[in-house]
DNA sequence: CGAAACATGTAAGAAGTTACATGATTAC
DNA sequence: GTAATCATGTAACTTCTTACATGTTTCG
């Protein structure tokens, strides 16, 4: 069986809502879909590359100020074709969640539970910082109905995201609770 | 920066819970932890040897019927130790999610969401099979309260899985009713 | 006796991370 | 001018997946 390389077609995904540099994607991995995928520079720009020479994707160059060569990739009617086939194909697959945290609290002795205490709180405060940053990009860039129509994906995904954030922390506080009483 | 190599840490801290063979370690990948970690056999034989030269664990052969020969896997002391560290030492990565699905709902054209459709339904059955099988855990493995006190981490980790899983259906649900409005 | 599950490994390649490398532009 | 950000790449290495390879034991 072929591999995946979900890469290939986030990085179509991208390129046909916007004519984008490979450092414009990077931001969308850090800005947009970092909750759901992340992927680094160097990753992106070899498969930039693969793309345009299977000619899914295609780019011009700009010379921005006197020397800086700007590489602007678009998506070719081939790329598009693939794109679709991806989105609208199913996801069988559930990937498994990687979450460090919740893993080490199935290694945890009951007798040493008390020592978690910190460690909660701290995990209290990174979902609770994330949760807040989430809320506050769903006013900034969905403040109108009218943003929310226009890309309504983006809206999605933002919502999903405040959702787990939402419920990860009602269950960390909720067990916080509890170990509290042990310690 | 050092890898992080997280599963060292898992094998050390299953290994801790009891003695157990590579293949063993196999099945609680699939059955215990597999929500927030998975590893195949190919992963997990090769770290059990490095493991084994780094003194972290150690093993005693048993011969089971006539000539099979089965590992039994213990950890070390300095095992004991190196995993302590890593249990209650912070977790401050909040790693990314990597939900193919919930991605590809960033790439839809508004006008294309009916599209969807069959595969929102696809993904509540997912997800409502994997839910029910989790409750079904949860009502087998943990019937006694003594069950729950006795391996604790084990309850939290389905706690916490069972709610995720909740809270993802929900929203799948409920985004449904509004793809299904437009189709 | 046959199928399912148990049991242990290696090989090849893809995917992902961190570090190495370099330089230009912009905003203060 | 200088710091932050923009911009593009490669190298080395780890991690992960899939496939290859082989054989035993248990249960019906």
């Amino acid at each position: 069986m072929a591999k995946k390389n979900t890469l290939k077609y986030i990085i179509l995904g991208l390129l046909e809502k916007q004519e984008s540099t490979g450092y414009d994607i990077k931001k969308i991995f850090e800005d947009e879909i970092g909750e759901f995928w992340r992927s680094n520079h160097s990753q992106i720009y070899p498969e930039l590359k693969k793309l345009e020479e299977q000619r899914l994707i295609s780019f011009r160059v700009e010379i921005v100020g006197s020397k800086l060569e700007k590489k602007y990739y678009t998506i070719t009617d081939e790329g598009k074709a693939e794109l679709k086939e991806w989105i609208f194909a199913p996801t069988p697959e559930l990937l498994a969640t990687k979450d460090e945290f919740i893993l080490k609290l199935y290694f945890i002795d009951n007798k040493e539970a008390g020592k978690l205490v910190k460690r909660f709180e701290e995990q209290i405060v990174l979902h609770q910082e994330k949760l807040e940053h989430l809320k506050f990009r769903m006013q900034t860039v969905f403040a109108s109905q009218k943003e929310k129509e226009l890309n309504y994906g983006h809206y999605l995904i933002l919502d999903h995201a405040i959702n787990r954030e939402e419920g990860y922390l009602l269950w960390l506080k909720d067990q916080y609770i509890h170990i509290k009483k042990d310690e």
